[in-house]
DNA sequence: TATGGCTATATTGTCGACAATCTAATGTAA
DNA sequence: TTACATTAGATTGTCGACAATATAGCCATA
């Protein structure tokens, strides 16, 4: 299910989510310099085009740009990962707080009948649930907060690069389970209302899982020793 | 004093700076249509700098751009206050944390004296410290977080908008003494590295702030019938 | 009179060429 | 050999012209 189907009308924006998904699926790969003519010939447009496409990039953070010298894309790191997630946990929770106040009830009706459709996903043992579901549901929370601005940062900004570290340093991570626990109890509070209890949740939720993200590379850190 | 001394290096980013500034002060008024062919000559550069700083603004949320119709100066709202300083308090709060982790012990020192340069100044009873005092100690705070999205998102992109409402609504508010307290508590609580008084604190104090500006807007409107 | 389609005009989107700037290679002097 | 200056090449920044699209006004028709 797409919520945000950002319709892309000019071609700049083609070539502009294009270009992130290249990025973002590590096709270029990080820390990359990204030369204007040479894109230009790849994706077939101006360099107009690519030079629009690279500063709407930048303004995601997703690659950055040095005057008469030109972008690289952003190369990861540990910190650039728990710098990430710190601001993660600051709007989403505040997304839960505005969700627990400001979603309509049938919005809330559908939240539980997608944990409900996750719920036999789990028990069903489908690893559907760990990315597109986690997703699914965690806009479902963003988009109800109707903040326009907290929308607009988690959406366009944050959550693909989170997806780029998700792809590119491989963290799939088991931790469905627990995740769909913690899931149920946000929409619960969600569900009373409980602006402070959701905010809480959230905010744990991600908390948690940076943890697990932490101890994952520094478990595949270990392995390359 | 200035930190983010924002070198413009090429035309765009003078025409950026600019445009923001004129925009900003209300001299392009908050709704109105920005026509590229003007702007290049008001501006008395190419069509292709314009764009490119509308392109800016846009992803700071300073102006709204729609494909093949133009971009228009957002128009300010007491739902577009509210909205913004939810942002606020979520991220400034998280900041707080993060500086009382993450400041060394020099830059703190720094605020003390920042904030004792205040005490004289508003025992002094000057108003200097409404503006760009107050502006002063969240900078220092933000930066203070060393987390790279977090002050991008707050410097970049909320400010700016803040700085917007509070001169095209007029909101000077009086506040100074009670708010200067509240700085100060923020001060101390990041002095004993207490990351979860430091956050909660600086929200609280933004909330204040909100509840602040608020009131003045009913009044304003009370006035006004 | 109201409505629906068409045309004219203005505005935005895209392009290729030129100018300004950086970078790396070469050469020279200490 | 090292450090610095110079220069050639490549890359980014800027521009004006053309193409594509939307808006407003006009005319025809019900």
């Amino acid at each position: 299910m797409k919520f945000f189907s950002e319709q892309p009308v000019t071609a700049a924006d083609k070539t502009f989510i294009q270009l992130r998904q290249d990025i973002v699926e590590g096709e270029i790969p990080s820390g990359a310099k990204l030369s204007e003519t040479e894109l230009s010939t790849r994706y077939a447009v101006s360099r107009a085009i690519i030079r629009e496409a690279i500063n709407r990039l930048a303004s995601c953070h997703i690659v950055e740009r040095k005057a008469n010298v030109g972008a690289r894309v952003v190369s990861l790191s540990t910190d650039g990962l728990i710098e990430l997630y710190q601001v993660r946990e600051s709007l989403e929770g505040m997304a839960a707080r505005l969700a627990a106040k400001n979603m309509t009830t049938s919005e809330i009706d559908d939240l539980n009948l997608l944990l409900n459709s996750h719920f036999d996903e789990v028990k069903g043992g489908e690893s559907y649930y760990q990315e597109a579901g986690d997703v699914d549901f965690h806009y479902r929370i963003i988009l109800g907060s109707k903040n326009k601005h907290l929308i607009s940062m988690l959406v366009n900004g944050i959550y693909h690069l989170v997806r780029m570290y998700r792809v590119q340093l491989g963290m799939a991570g088991p931790r469905v389970t627990t995740a769909f626990d913690e899931h149920k109890h946000i929409v619960q509070a969600i569900s009373n209302r409980d602006e402070e209890l959701a905010e809480i949740l959230m905010r744990r939720h991600i908390m948690y899982s940076k943890h697990n993200i932490e101890q994952n590379l520094a478990q595949s850190r270990e392995r390359v020793k």
